[in-house]
DNA sequence: CCGTTCCTGGAT
DNA sequence: ATCCAGGAACGG
């Protein structure tokens, strides 16, 4: 699941292989992974322009081409950006073939969530319109606890597990992270927001900018679709603390971790570090 | 607020 | 054969 770390992994590969390249040719192969056709520039205008820069906001990647054109990807669950060689055969689950003038990009994705949509930089369509609706980005320049707590008085009722899912109140964190968040802030997910105390928003407001800081230079994590551009894997998967880990020891007591369900997601935690509220069942 | 929907592959 | 994985839009 491409969350934050592993978008910023792809638009970093992306920047340092693309940049100042041209592209020459486009192949779609499933046409409706693009969004917001057919009001939108047919994708073959793309063909000739120069990728400019490259921009990350949660877990939406943008493409700034030449012509004041914008590609903008969301992977969602499955989505993959890979690199190839221009005679490389297409793998299955390909949808749209990038040909640059010094290689081959490929989005592909087997469950098809995940969607691109082309615009101007000047128009505003379904992805950009979702871009200003996003939450500050977990750093701490841009991610502060007063925001957290105001975001807090906003969505009393929401379990800790579904606030920090809302892309709203922080943008990019998915359920990986919000697990491992959880966990190093030692509140159980399925709390009330309006339940925690200073200094569980304290501890909260931390883990999330270290988690997602170690987590963004350990490449993210690659437990079952994600990979780099390149193919190579993300490491944070070797030293996550929860996910995926159920039934193991926790690393700081030893009990093993249970795997529940809040705010409809699978949730690993300890049930020691993280007490549950008062009539929980798992 | 929660549940459903979109999809496919892997687990059971 | 059926269920489950979960990001985000959508409906009740």
């Amino acid at each position: 699941m491409p969350e934050l770390p592993e978008v910023e992994a792809i638009r970093s590969a992306i920047d340092r292989t693309f940049c100042g390249h041209q592209l020459i040719h486009l192949k779609v192969h499933h046409p409706d992974v693009w969004l917001g056709a057919p009001a939108t520039p047919t994708p073959d205008i793309l063909v000739g322009e120069t990728l400019l820069h490259t921009y990350r906001r949660g877990k939406y990647l943008s493409l700034i081409f030449t012509s004041q054109l914008r590609l903008i990807v969301h992977l969602r669950m499955t989505g993959q950006m890979r690199l190839r060689l221009p005679d490389d055969p297409v793998s299955t689950h390909t949808h749209v073939q990038f040909y640059f003038d010094n290689g081959r990009m490929d989005f592909r994705d087997v469950r098809r969530f995940g969607r691109l949509e082309l615009s101007r930089v000047e128009d505003t369509f379904c992805s950009t319109e979702s871009i200003e609706k996003l939450g500050p980005e977990p750093t701490l320049d841009t991610l502060t606890l007063a925001h957290l707590r105001q975001e807090a008085k906003r969505h009393p009722n929401l379990t800790l597990k579904a606030f920090l899912l809302n892309q709203s109140v922080v943008a990019g964190l998915g359920n990986i992270y919000a697990d491992e968040i959880s966990f190093v802030a030692n509140i159980h997910p399925a709390r009330r927001v309006r339940q925690l105390k200073p200094s569980d928003w304290k501890l909260l407001h931390h883990s999330i900018l270290s988690v997602i800081e170690e987590a963004v230079a350990l490449g993210g994590t690659s437990f079952s679709d994600y990979i780099h551009l390149d193919g190579s894997k993300g490491q944070y998967q070797e030293v996550a603390r929860v996910y995926t880990r159920k039934g193991q020891p926790c690393l700081e007591c030893q009990t093993p971790l249970i795997k529940t369900r809040v705010a409809g997601r699978g949730t690993v935690y300890c049930p020691n570090c993280q007490p549950a509220p008062r009539g929980f069942k798992p």
